[in-house]
RNA sequence: GGCACGAUGGCGAAGUGGUAACGCGACGGUCUGCAAAACCGUUAUGCACGGGUUCGAUUCCCGUUCGUGCCUCCA
């Protein structure tokens, strides 16, 4: 049994997919305008770990994630810079479409070199926003021919949230401020109405309404439904998303179809650093590669984050970091020397499936895969087979051991520090030791004879 | 300013109306020629502060302080 938190009804809500037997789930996916930080990429370790329980249980998932690789190539007052036309300068890239395609395939790239370095199963549909022109398109027209769009000239095409009685469902409004809105409605007809079309006479796409570019919240209804149907199972996305991206998806596909979007909507909590969000403003920014150079591996990451519920906030530090670090290494060498051939312990994945299906408690699953370590009550093969299978779910590739490649010289130095042990000849074999670790190695004394770690 | 949310040991972080998981670190031990590693053990009389409800609160309620997020795009 599987329970989730929906962020809907501001509880614990028992899930099943709608059909019975698969999940139809939407990640909003990241702007590949930059590097993803490791803020970032804790909502797709969230939509990771929620598709892997999900099978775990027993369910199919059919799992999309957008690609967004349009901006609007404008700044106007209504949006803030627009983070594509960031990204072009930035690159030093052409403000076109051309530029834009080639700044998002940088990145699109990025994105998939870092999913796959956190072990994130692939999604089952990556969509691009800009092959999917056509179905905002349409979905803009539908909103029209229903009455709920006006057009600005020289703007765009607006969605009226005054002509939706339900705006706002999902919560998380905040009120207009006095300023804010004076400032806003001087062409908008309400504050909270939002952009589905913006022109460009210059560049962008054909339309109906004129020449230019999708608004910044129809491409996640278009491809979602497009993909999942017009009402699915599981809507997922940053606590970011609740006010305007996820309330005006809402109301873009449920005016549109007149059904529910989504049943369940799943919200992860922020990543901080000192206690502060990251932000690239901030200078916090920081990526995979950068904890790499700390000798932070992404599985050490990401089972950093699996020590926290992905609800609350999780603090970073490189103390934090490298303490989740040493963890993930010990579990994984325990479980490379403990013997294969063992079953799975029933009792033992009664408890983890019951911790996974309580709106995935990780920290507790996590702290359950020490208990049968240190349970001295089951056999040794059996812990290796338990934990390996719940690996399923934890993603942390528990099975790989690391070959590490010894060079020929450092051999030769090992051969020789055997050599003055057998002989009792300490001076040199400590020695050698220290030459040893200059080369990179630390050499640990096993009642197997001598092994080697890489430093 | 408005609206939310949070405050648990040196660090990260679970959790519960009945007396604080787990990991890292630290300390002690076993092992070792010495180390390292590994393994074993110990490590919050306490869960921001002040009240209240209760037989009993860290857990519920009220207030205070501090912090963070959102109110422009943002995982």
């Amino acid at each position: 049994m599987v329970s989730l938190f929906n962020t809907l009804s501001k509880k614990k809500e028992i899930f099943s997919p709608e059909d019975g037997t698969t999940v139809r789930m939407y990640n909003c996916g990241p702007t590949v305008y930059d590097r993803a930080h490791i803020g970032n990429l804790r909502a797709y370790i969230f939509s990771d770990t929620l598709r892997r329980v999900l099978s775990y249980v027993g369910f199919n998932v059919l799992q999309v994630m957008n690609i967004t690789d349009v901006g609007h190539l404008s700044s106007d007052q209504d949006s803030g810079e627009d983070k594509m036309t960031k990204g072009l300068k930035r690159e030093g890239l052409p403000l076109s479409l051309e530029g834009m395609k080639e700044l998002a395939e940088r990145y699109t790239l990025l994105f998939e070199e870092d999913l796959s370095s956190l072990n994130i199963i692939h999604p089952d549909v990556m969509p691009r926003a800009t092959d999917h022109i056509p179905e905002q398109i349409d979905l803009i027209r539908r909103l029209e021919e229903k009455g709920f769009t006006y057009v600005i000239a020289n703007d765009g095409v607006y969605f009226d949230t005054s002509k939706d009685p339900n705006y706002g469902r999902l919560g998380g409004l905040t009120p207009i401020s006095e300023a804010r809105d004076s400032a806003v409605s001087s062409f908008k007809h309400g504050p909270r109405d939002f952009a589905l079309w913006k022109f460009n006479k210059n560049m962008g796409w054909e339309s109906p309404w004129g020449k230019g570019f999708p608004g910044w919240h129809i491409e996640c209804s278009a491809m979602s439904m497009k993909y999942l149907g017009e009402s699915f199972d599981i809507h997922t996305g940053g606590i970011d998303h609740i006010p305007v991206h996820h309330n005006n998806e809402i109301a873009q596909s449920e005016n549109a179809t007149g059904k529910p979007l989504a049943r369940f909507w799943l919200h992860n909590a922020f990543l901080t650093i000192n206690e502060e969000k990251i932000a690239k403003s901030i200078g916090n920014a920081l990526t995979l590669p950068n904890l790499t150079k700390q000798g932070i591996t992404p599985l050490s990451y990401r089972y950093w984050l699996l020590t926290a519920h992905y609800r609350s906030p999780i603090n970073f530090s490189w103390k934090a970091l490298a303490g989740a670090h040493t963890a993930y290494e010990k579990l994984k060498s325990r479980i490379s020397n403990m013997p294969t051939g063992g079953s799975l312990d029933i009792a033992y994945d009664a408890k983890f499936r019951s911790y996974i299906g309580d709106d995935l408690n990780t920290p507790k699953a996590l702290s359950l895969v020490w208990d049968i370590i240190h349970d001295e009550d089951v056999a040794e093969e059996v812990k290796r087979a338990t934990i390996l299978d719940w690996d399923a779910v934890l993603g942390l590739q528990l099975n790989e051991t690391k070959d590490v490649n010894i060079p020929e010289d450092v051999k030769e130095l090992l051969h020789r520090r055997k050599l003055a042990r057998e002989s009792k000849h300490w001076d040199t074999a400590d020695s050698l030791r220290s030459e040893i670790e200059k080369k990179g190695f630390l050499v640990k004394d096993t009642p197997e004879g001598q092994k080697l770690v890489k430093k």
